[in-house]
DNA sequence: TAGTGGTCTAGACCACTAT
DNA sequence: TAGTGGTCTAGACCACTAG
């Protein structure tokens, strides 16, 4: 589709709203029927890049509202503006546990890089995270520095998850969570447990607890 | 769209698989142009309703692999396979407060219903559900018994929720809670807020509190 | 080879918006 | 009133599938 990729080249870099031709006139431009047009055009819709108002004309669309999407903490938090810190408190290699073997689909007793960190937002203690990777997928990422967001180092890899399983539940603090976010211990805690696959390759098993007061688990849900 | 309808209705419970009239079967059989069936036929396919095979023909579409979607309570554990029965400990009409008219974009004061519910799982105490519905939305609503599953409920009104704005995050038991939850106050729960709307119209603001021994919230997003 | 969906032409009338 | 997108006609040729 010719007309579709100029539009888009067209259209591209350009702000919402800004008007895109009129259907008669690429009509004109390409020496093509109407209906050609309409369904280069259509395609655009549907991709979002544009939007029609009928009786006015096509325009550079507006940004979609949101998408549900596979997101790290770092990268949610960015979305809201808020600035992530990490402390590594435990990095290294084991061998597979039979819960961990089983949920990243390896043989048990197969290297994993376990890697614990205390996460603050905007310098507060939010929340304790607990990572396991598959050794074989992420060679070299115990003798590196350890990235800030994970997904930003998976993306790098070709790893970019396009699927999690997660659950979330509350739970109470136990010694160690309790010393790493300054609560009592028992307080409450939001837990959230993710399974991330790369198509369908999977690349992470995490569990993350979360001050109550410091963290809020926020959604968006489409049919 | 009359040939939409028809070919809607004629298809509606055929088994997946099975061949609609073709294309030019419906040219002929309603007298309009090619294009007028396709315009018909695509709003089926992008409606999952119908899927098409260049060479081959239109047939009706098999059921799509998962949607994330827009579940309730009574759904997600059908689906589970849990029993869920509902007791109603608040069922009235009230003036909606500031924050209740904000997220249901109403006036202040308009009616909402305002429910609580305590709901077990397979006989056990499990969660303490608030809801506020917009009272010129679910007419006769109070007045009616109460519905086991508010979903269903509000899809027989046309009004099935297609967006969801969910928080999860950590709570502790009040008084109230407690009491219905069977649990000591301070308890740590699962708190699970929902603003949920149908297509753009808000029709439901509902926060659950969870025993966190009894519900873990699930969930699988895609890219 | 006959039938299917995919794509295209060269027009047409309509309801709507902005001026 | 001029211009826009929405819808429609009555054909046409193509690539593909199935018998």
């Amino acid at each position: 589709m010719v007309i579709r990729e100029y539009v888009r080249a067209l259209v591209a870099g350009c702000d919402p709203g800004t008007a895109a031709p009129s259907e008669r006139e690429l009509v004109e431009r390409f020496g093509v029927a109407r209906m050609t047009v309409r369904q280069a055009l259509d395609a655009l819709v549907g991709e979002g890049v544009l939007e029609r108002f009928p009786g006015r004309g096509t325009f550079v669309a507006h940004p979609r509202p949101r998408r549900t999407g596979v997101v790290g903490f770092s990268e949610e938090m960015a979305r809201r503006g808020v600035a992530v810190t990490s402390r590594t408190v435990v990095a290294d290699r084991i061998p597979a546990p039979p819960g961990v073997a089983r949920a990243l689909e390896m043989q048990v007793d197969q290297p994993v890089v376990r890697w614990r960190r205390m996460r603050a937002t905007d310098g507060y203690a939010t929340c304790v995270a607990d990572v396991f990777l598959p050794d074989a997928l992420v060679p070299g990422f115990l003798e590196a520095d350890q990235p800030v967001s994970l997904y930003a180092d998976l993306e790098a890899r070709g790893l970019r998850p396009t699927r999690a399983e997660d659950a979330l539940v509350a739970v109470t603090a136990d010694a160690a969570e309790s010393s790493l976010l300054e609560v009592p211990i028992g307080s409450a805690l939001l837990q959230h447990s993710r399974r991330a696959l790369c198509g369908t390759v999977p690349v992470e098993l995490s569990r993350t607890v979360y001050r109550a007061d410091r963290h809020t688990f926020r959604l968006h849900l489409y049919d």
